[in-house]
DNA sequence: GCCTGTGAACCTTTTCACAGCA
DNA sequence: TGCTGTGAAAAGGTTCACAGGC
């Protein structure tokens, strides 16, 4: 195997570890025993060179003239990903888009338990939305600090989320997911993912206007 | 000025132009006629390189010395992005997820105006949200010719995506956003985005994990 | 002096192609 | 024979650093 000890994954590569995992998750489903590096690249909508050399980085998990197995392989990007563990997230902002966020059910299928919905406005709170009350902001501190939190979702308007964002760092949360159509600056040691409905459907009509295709999405693409 | 006829523009630029429109918007809004590429770069999120490098695939529309001024700045952009016209949308499965984008104010804001909701559920349909009725999805076809809809938008379950992106491009649409948790496979002259919350929470995780920082960006893609 | 525009250097990611093992 | 694992080549993207015009 590998004279590969312990190599650094590349960001493109850990941003398709959860391709694979919801590709091999199909394959448990049908009852494979085994995937190809063919099958599974088909699965996850990219090319088999790629799925290769992406799951080399992990180590070398393949059986030659077989392929991988899938329990196995399911096993150890689920360890990569940290989803063999629990991250609790607190959902600021309880409009349409935050109480959407709240019902998606499949969130908490994968260790993203929500433990918290905060909002700002005096008449939101209290409102059950999924079985939880929504707190006020200012409790956000005591909250992140008693129920653990790790992640925090923000669903607010542009405005607010630099506001919100700084109230995060500060209850001590290190990983944001930010709906609002706003950049947001934060310290160093905190990661910050963003998720844009504008940014999106403006690529989308970039490439239409000029009859060309915009291929991938997020951060993966597709074969060629 | 450039010696730079017609360039063809990365990949990575479509995806960070939408930054660049909606900083310009915040700079006319503050009333600034001009802006420099660190302060651009600062609205962005990004690096000043990067937004002068950008920004010269478009053209050569700074003054040295100067900056960039900001109305003719901003509507090269919005023609490079197709925003001068109108591209209208079907969103198809109206559960949380559809409905709460249906609500979405600012989603009309720039051209992109919701035309039709449709979902395949009996008890949907003749629901009315946002001011649209809710259509049985086998009205697709002619909805999307009568209204001349070129964007689809897809927010059913998984198990629905692939069915539902097969009726979208058979009704003639040629751009689709999928918010769905599934790879759906299109025909090359479909252009598709997706946006999925179960990925961007895994990589958060990841990181987390590690107590290493998530890449700053948002969107970087690569092409055929 | 200030800030853009851009070659060139550098780094990351993808793709190729094949050796090596079941 | 079949499919993985991986160097090496190619493509793409970012950053540097400075020439050039305001």
């Amino acid at each position: 195997m590998g004279p590969n000890g312990r190599r650094r994954i590349p960001e493109a590569t850990v941003a398709r570890l959860p391709l694979y995992y919801r590709a091999l998750i199909d394959c448990t489903e049908k009852d494979l025993p085994t995937v190809s590096s063919d099958q599974l690249a088909e699965l996850a909508g990219v090319n088999a060179a790629k799925v290769r050399k992406d799951l080399s980085y992990l180590g070398s998990y393949g059986t030659r003239g077989v392929g991988y197995d899938v329990d196995y392989l399911l096993h150890e990007i689920s360890r990569e990903l940290g989803l063999t563990q629990d991250w609790p997230c607190v959902i600021v902002g309880i409009g349409n888009l935050g109480a959407a966020l709240a019902n998606y059910r499949g969130f908490g299928a994968r260790g993203f338990r929500i433990v918290a919905l905060l909002d700002e406005s005096a008449d939101k709170i209290g409102q059950v939305v999924s079985d939880l009350s929504v707190e006020p902001i200012d409790t956000m501190a005591a909250v992140v600090r008693e129920r653990s939190a790790s992640i925090g979702i923000i669903a607010t308007p542009a405005g607010a989320a630099q506001k919100v964002a700084d109230l995060l760092v500060a209850a001590g949360i290190r990983s944001i997911l930010n709906f609002a159509s706003a950049v947001i600056t934060v310290p160093s040691n905190v990661s910050v993912r963003k998720v844009d409905l504008a940014t999106e459907l403006q690529i989308l009509s970039f490439y239409q206007l000029r009859g060309l295709t915009a291929d991938p999405a997020l951060v993966v693409d597709r074969p060629a």
